[in-house]
DNA sequence: CAGATTACATACTTATCGGTATAGAACGTT
DNA sequence: AACGTTCTATACCGATAAGTATGTAATCTG
């Protein structure tokens, strides 16, 4: 239905992927609420029509540079849970986070856009919870493997095990936002690893 | 030099402790920059002109806010730092955590305001960050002692283990303000604890 | 080259933002 | 009762929000 148009009027003098990527950056940085318009067709190089256009609404290029956002930043997770053991995917995991928020923009995404939202009941919310829900149920599948494995030495579950996780790369993606310098963060991760009960 | 006023002129007609309980609320759920002025007003129950004569300005009554939120809400930080053992310190906080973040609003409001403002260099997260700080240094004194009386079964730090903490804390109230329900928040106090290494 | 089609650029819409000017209402003092 | 003082109520301010109408420029098809 959709495969016609073909190449068939002015082409568009700006690449998608770039201003998608800048996009992606302004969100980042401003969360969605705090990114305006104006922030956003500025640092993408392209006017409001244009933006409208390619990528129909806010909301539209909001999930548009989530979907960016995971495919390019959080490549680490699925190569954190191919990590031979329990410990291993907790460093991984870890590891990527810190590289993650202390590259282009502080804090993660994710984070941002879930906190940062003024009202509950958002789409954006509810749009972010759904995406991280999916990546919960591989790290929790990940867990159950590891249990069998007897990779721990204690009686955990993994539900629980994969909760904490999150909430201790959660925690450092706030402290990252919040202005914490790279060795602080380190510093939590390390512990994280140090206290981590079993291989 | 301003105790003068006395009674004279029009009474106030509304409570001032009343209305910054109802404005915390209001920033409590919608962050700083998502609690507009209407909403403010409308659940104070007092008119702009009335909100401005009271607290100056929407910054002054934020910071006025996180005052109570602090004497009233943050109670319980004193507390557990009192606690005989590092892993009571620990036990506290995180019932504390957990009690506060599920009760009147979800989340913590400093993360909210923290995560949520929109540009990074806002007084707003200057004042926060330096409230945060002094309970950091409250905490890694505390963690110090405890080193000293051997509360831990592993060689670390008291900034580390006071950074690590802090983002476990920190973890928990992102996933409360994501909506996870309260049995997943006591899974990560649980685990965080089952962890933790020493008394 | 004519016409259809698509994109760009400027300027606009309505709604809401934080903050305030102005007028009237309620009090203590004289 | 008249006055100064302080609060409340309404209506407003300029700035900015998201989103769009309109005209023009650039391409493909015929």
């Amino acid at each position: 239905m959709e495969t016609a148009a073909a190449t068939r009027g002015r082409p568009r003098e700006f690449d998608v992927e770039e201003a998608l990527a800048a996009a992606l950056r302004v969100f980042w940085e401003k969360g969605y609420d705090g990114a305006s318009l104006t922030d956003l067709t500025e640092a993408m190089g392209i006017t409001r029509p244009s933006l409208y256009a390619a990528f129909g609404n806010k909301e539209e290029l909001f999930k548009r540079a989530l979907d960016l956002y995971e495919t390019e930043k959080l490549a680490y997770v699925g190569a954190a849970l191919a990590a031979p053991t329990a410990r291993g995917v907790a460093q991984r995991m870890l590891e990527g986070t810190i590289a993650n928020i202390t590259s282009e923009c502080r804090g993660c995404l994710g984070v941002i856009a879930s906190v940062g939202c003024s009202n509950a009941d958002s789409p954006i919310r509810a749009d972010v919870r759904g995406r991280a829900q999916s990546s919960r149920a591989a790290m929790i599948e990940r867990m159950e493997r590891a249990i069998e494995d007897g990779d721990f030495t204690l009686p955990v579950t993994a539900e629980a095990m994969t909760q904490y996780l999150t909430a201790v790369m959660q925690g450092i993606a706030v402290q990252s936002g919040a202005g914490a310098s790279r060795a602080e963060l380190e510093q939590v991760a390390e512990a994280t690893l140090a206290i981590w009960p079993g291989r």
